[in-house]
DNA sequence: TACTCACAG
DNA sequence: GGCTGTGAGTA
């Protein structure tokens, strides 16, 4: 047994934790009274890494293949949950659930204290913890395209949930993962990948000066780790050991250079961690390592307000402790056919499935055992050796975005009953669009559009193209005819001589949106309007869906930190008059249309004026 | 285009 | 366990 110092950004005082796991914990120096460790160099005789290695990691679209790369996974605890108790202006310690009807959908770590978990009802809920602060989602009323927290107990007969609030605070966290790092993979609402790379880079320079004379040689094994300059770094959060008592007592050994980069990892996503409790007040997870697999898993290791760094040695360990189902899209039905397809049936041997899996199959045994299915197998072949170097994403390519809901008992029995609802999920798609413009700065408009219905368990769908409207009130207007016609043409679909009852009883029904392109193809506003004047049926002449060019956030990045670069490309800038931003002259078009788009918004940015009228709310609803 | 299934919270 | 999204496959 191993006692360690549990790191915290909320509660770092003086905690004592007991692990029986072979971790080595490290004290975040809220402390004075803890002393730290050295840390534990022991170098290799040679590195196992060249200099091509490790320039890769100051390129984007390289660093993630890198055997150095740094992938960090940051997942907030009990995310609704805490969203709920910061909007009520409760403390971590107070116990918060998330309810959506009768159920709970998150439950805070205070809370969890109680024994409470998510399969509890409300009642029984209360039952353990009758001081429980409950606080319902964000709902739409029927008929109502704007959501907002009620003061009473809203029932699934006449409301929607929003979970607007999430996806907002989501973007608030996006920022500030984005002003910290170059590279971020959105994963869900309250998870993100981020790529360290270019941050450790600069930080490796600083360090180790000397490095920056070998980049030129490619091909040449990177020096030996150094004894000194290492400043005053240390091990931030639990570092997983391996299987050696040495650790235990001195220290994770650091003995190449992706040991290194993960030192200084921990330290920057120890920092981001504490960025978002400042600004945000939201305590996270976070996990370190070489690929977005351990990453992930890494995070999810030590909860709450805990990180957790898998070195490079650590792997097999680590990965002894999870199965195969435990990776990202391997927990349902696919995961179950790996597992059935390579499991051991032995007892001792269940114990390490992954460890097993990695020794007795090579990946010609993988594909033959997948029928065939290379992809699968290749996948697996790399899960189990934690080295799929899988690429971050970016937001960019989502390909569909849908509102629903399911109706309870036979409350839509007629289109009368339904358009209120249609309203409803108008405005969540509309608000939900205009979100994502501005957080990744496009004018995305979809050029399909459907409406899903079911009625027992036959669900009928129709579907329509549309022309890009840029006007967001304007694109709403349109919506709701659109939705109006499919919902005729629904209604009117007949299955031999059935009549349009074969809709209703209504059990669910939804709006979504796809294909999605973007508007900056439109020189200006007029060519849009022409545009949209000639509208046809047809898919020929779309604008062209120009990726967003990411912002250079990089420029936010350590060795930047403080100056401000306004020298470059001065020449092509131009000041405007409306908002005093500097805008480069190629964009001007785009940005005079903008000012126009912002008049023309000015009914949906009162609507948003609503959505901030809960802050500060300071009465619990019930 | 219409429909189904799988997956993740 | 209900609810809410997403994406992929198929005919």
């Amino acid at each position: 047994m191993l006692r360690i110092v549990a790191s915290g950004c909320v509660n770092p005082s003086t905690k004592v934790v007991s692990f029986n796991l072979n971790v080595f914990g490290i004290d975040c120096r809220f402390g004075n009274d803890v002393t730290t460790m050295p840390l534990n160099i022991k170098p290799a005789d040679q590195s196992r890494f060249t200099y091509k290695n490790l320039r890769d990691l100051n390129d984007n679209n390289k660093a993630y293949k890198s055997p150095l790369a740094v992938i960090c996974h940051v997942d907030v605890n009990a995310f609704f949950a805490q969203y709920e108790q910061n909007r009520l202006n409760l403390s971590h310690d107070d116990p918060v659930v998330c309810l959506q009807w009768n159920s709970i959908i998150a439950v805070s770590y205070a809370a969890r204290k109680y024994g409470i978990n998510r399969m509890d009802t409300l009642e029984s809920a209360k039952r353990k913890c009758p001081h429980l602060v409950v606080a319902h989602t964000a709902v739409f009323k029927r008929g109502d395209p704007t959501w907002k927290y009620v003061n009473y107990r809203p029932s699934p007969v006449n409301h929607k949930v929003s979970l607007d609030p999430y996806r907002r605070e989501s973007r608030k966290m996006m920022r500030i993962f984005q002003s910290f790092c170059d590279l971020v993979e959105k994963a869900s609402v309250d998870e993100s990948f981020m790529d360290f790379g270019r941050l450790v880079f600069k930080r490796l320079m600083l360090l180790f000066p000397e490095l920056v004379k070998g980049m030129e040689r490619t091909s040449d094994r990177l020096p030996q780790v150094p004894l000194e300059g290492f400043s005053d770094l240390d091990w931030q959060g639990i570092v997983i050991l391996c299987d050696e008592d040495e650790e235990e007592k001195e220290g994770p050994v650091i003995s190449d250079w992706d040991d290194v980069v993960d030192l200084i990892g921990s330290n920057l996503a120890y920092e981001l961690r504490q960025m978002l409790i400042k600004e945000l007040n939201y305590t996270t997870s976070a996990g370190v390592g070489r690929v977005k697999t351990l990453a992930k898993l890494a995070s999810g290791y030590n909860k709450p307000d805990l990180q957790t760094i898998v070195r490079s040695r650590a792997i097999p360990d680590f990965l002894k402790r999870f199965s195969i189902k435990d990776f990202w899209s391997l927990g349902g039905k696919i995961g179950d056919l790996v597992l059935s397809r390579l499991s051991s049936g032995t007892v001792e041997e269940d114990e390490d499935q992954i460890g097993y899996i990695r020794d007795h199959y090579s990946l010609k045994d993988l594909i033959s055992r997948f029928d065939h299915d290379r992809e699968l197998a290749q996948r697996v072949y790399d899960i189990v050796r934690g080295q799929l170097y899988a690429a971050l994403s970016s937001r960019i390519d989502i390909k569909s975005m849908a509102s629903n809901k399911n109706f309870r008992g036979p409350s839509v029995n007629c289109s009368k009953d339904l358009l209120p609802w249609l309203d409803v999920f108008v405005g969540d798609l509309v608000l939900r669009l205009q979100d994502l413009d501005e957080e990744t700065d496009t004018v995305r408009r979809p050029t399909k559009f459907a409406l899903g219905m079911t009625c027992g368990r036959v669900t009928k769908l129709k579907q329509c193209t549309m022309t890009p409207i840029k006007d967001y009130a304007e694109f709403t207007k349109r919506l709701k005819q659109l939705s109006v016609k499919l919902l005729g043409e629904l209604e009117s679909t007949r299955k031999g001589n059935a009549d349009f009852s074969s809709v209703y009883p209504c059990i669910q029904a939804s709006l979504t949106i796809s294909g999605f392109i973007s508007l900056e193809g439109f020189a200006n506003i007029d060519e849009l309007m022409k545009k949209q004047s000639t509208e046809g049926r047809s898919e020929g002449s779309k604008p062209v869906f120009h990726p967003r060019k990411r912002r250079n956030l990089g420029i936010a990045t350590l060795l930047t930190q403080g100056k401000v670069k306004s020298a470059e490309g001065a020449a092509d800038d131009y000041i405007c008059s409306e908002c005093r931003k500097r805008i480069l002259k190629s964009n001007m078009d785009e940005h005079k249309d903008y000012h126009v788009a912002l008049k023309l918004d000015q009914d949906l940015n009162s609507q948003n004026q609503k959505h901030q009228e809960y802050h500060g709310q300071s009465q619990l609803p019930f």
